[in-house]
DNA sequence: GCTAGAACCTGTAGTAGCTACAGATACAAG
DNA sequence: CTTGTATCTGTAGCTACTACAGGTTCTAGC
């Protein structure tokens, strides 16, 4: 099987080394074998556990679940679970979407009152010395 | 004028006690004055300054834009600063609302090919090892 | 005045997910 | 055999907190 040093997997997954030495120190990257002198060598099932990992962080999982999704995948994994992870990731995206969609329209409230010239006296400064939701 | 211990204002504020120091440590809180013992005395100015910034940071502000904020509104700030700095803020907040959303998207549609009950294979398995957008 | 208990103090380490060095060694090409 | 690139380890930095440990201060009741 081919032989791949780290520079290389790191240019085909657009990985950084250091990410790549990262994730293996946080074992979700297995340790690769060393040559003589103890460089990383890394196999094509080494290289492909590397892209879904990048793909999984660029959908915006944990490296906490990834570590668990590859674990799925390794082990004759059910569907049924993965796809409940998904679902509970993909709930915390909506959340995120929702809270970002609220910030956006009190900034967007509180900038409008601004005139933008320059005024001694600001609303959006005035804005921010009051009281945020109860809670 | 009045005088606030710091449990006192982290009650008023819901700010943690551990937050106000680290706030100080950092230079958006200024250093107050201490009791004869060494506990910390804000004033009323102090506690306002403290809600401008759990004000900010609930708006999703950075310390350091905040840090700026507060020297714009202590110096007889001009209204045209603080809006532009406002207006970065809510084109970052509109950019991360489209990251998520695209997110979203490509998570939902690789979810929905899941059956989700306990087949051996998994497309959303495959998806991940899939290659993610060139760049 | 004394004591109990709450409130406060400092300093340090941990969280996520990298990134960026320094200083040393390995490897490939000529 | 040399030169230059690649890789090595280990540590520290980033954001914005949070959570201790182990000690001191303050306040209320007696």
């Amino acid at each position: 099987m081919r032989a791949y040093r780290i520079g290389e997997i790191s240019r085909r997954t657009r990985v950084k080394i250091e990410t790549i030495r990262y994730y293996e120190r946080v074992g979700v990257m297995p340790v690769p074998d060393r040559s003589e002198g103890g460089s990383r060598i890394y196999n094509l099932e080494q290289l492909k556990r590397l892209s879904f990992i990048k793909r999984s962080r660029e959908l915006g999982f944990s490296l906490d679940d990834i570590r668990r999704l590859l674990s799925l995948a390794d082990g004759g994994h059910s569907c049924g679970e993965v796809k409940a992870l998904t679902q509970r990731h993909l709930t915390g995206v909506r959340e995120k979407i929702a809270d970002l969609q609220r910030l956006e329209k009190t900034l967007d409230m509180i900038s409008s009152r601004c005139s933008g010239d320059d005024a001694p006296e600001c609303p959006v400064i005035d804005a921010l010395f009051e009281a945020g939701p109860p809670g």
